[in-house]
DNA sequence: TACACGTGGGC
DNA sequence: TGCCCAAGTGT
């Protein structure tokens, strides 16, 4: 009898997967949501240490939201992309104040959230509920592209014909379902890798159309790489370091230090402020937001 | 759809 | 050295 993709793919995530803390038996879902907002664009590598962290801090929903914002944005530390910080914050309060201070199960009450989206929102009822909903990210596209369509890379995502792909490989059992979900992302992560690829450990070697074309070099559309040197992403992530590092209230004087062209650093600040990541005190100094 | 949004490490 | 990449979301 012929294995299927997800068969093969799930044999072996029994033998290669990592160990990792947002996947042992004890991780609810307030701590497989925390990790699955960390996780976004930023490598488990550097989220590990601030996951345990932030958890022991904030075991549950309730307690991040007795704390305020700017404690979030602190504890976020150096994992990027900060306003993922603020939302996880205002994610913790809507749970408490919508839901009982428990996360919710349904696709609709976690797409809801602050800061959860498409992917989040099933990697959580999938992985911490144990539901039968397609998980798509990164990682299960290319692999996607690859095995199934023989390109080498996924391009950019088109959101409905994605979820309809992963759903046609989604076993009809809802907990091979779900263990399919978390070995291809893993396959994806571990050897179905954007550069160097190891394809002689791929258990997919046999099936792959792209192994099978002779892997040929993707010349489809292009994601647009992300530049950083010299935008206001990169001047806001100095600004914002000055009031991370110090422990309260800095003067103006101090964040002007950190850019020298006046206009940009005016709308990096100005971005902050907005944004809510930032607050300006009364006296004329500004803070992480109360 | 395309773009903005942090940070650090690999090659 | 710079470019590319890492479990996306919101607008």
């Amino acid at each position: 009898m012929p294995t299927t993709l997800a068969a093969d793919v799930t044999a072996w995530y029994a033998r290669a997967a990592r160990d990792l803390p947002w996947r042992a038996p004890d991780a609810g879902p307030w701590a497989v949501l925390v990790s699955e907002v960390m996780l976004q664009q930023t490598p488990v590598r550097r989220v590990l240490p601030a996951y345990q962290a932030w958890l022991r801090r904030w075991p549950t929903p309730a307690a991040l939201a007795a704390d305020e914002p700017g404690d979030a944005v602190r504890a976020w530390g150096k994992l990027g992309y900060p306003r993922r910080a603020l939302r996880l914050h205002a994610c913790a309060r809507a749970i408490v104040a919508e839901h009982g201070g428990t996360v919710p199960r349904e696709l609709d009450e976690l797409l809801a959230l602050p800061g959860v989206g498409s992917y989040t929102a099933r990697a959580v009822a999938a992985f911490a509920f144990g539901l039968r909903h397609p998980v798509v990210d990164t990682n299960v596209r290319r692999v996607v592209a690859r095995a199934v369509h023989g390109r080498g890379e996924a391009g950019p995502p088109a959101t409905a014909r994605d979820l309809a792909e992963v759903t046609a490989l989604l076993p009809a059992d809802t907990g091979e379902a779900v263990r399919f979900s978390v070995a291809v992302m893993e396959l994806g992560a571990l050897v179905c890798t954007a550069r160097g690829p190891r394809c002689g450990e791929c258990p997919l070697i046999a099936r792959c159309a792209w192994n099978r074309a002779g892997r040929p070099e993707y010349s489809g559309p292009r994601v647009r790489p992300q530049r950083f040197a010299g935008t206001d992403r990169q001047v806001r992530g100095l600004l914002l370091d000055v009031l991370r590092e110090g422990p309260g209230p800095v003067t103006r004087t101090a964040l002007d230090a950190v850019w020298s062209e006046p206009v940009q650093r005016e709308r990096a600040l100005g971005a902050l402020l907005a944004d809510g990541l930032i607050h300006r005190l009364p006296d004329g100094r500004y803070a992480l937001p109360r």
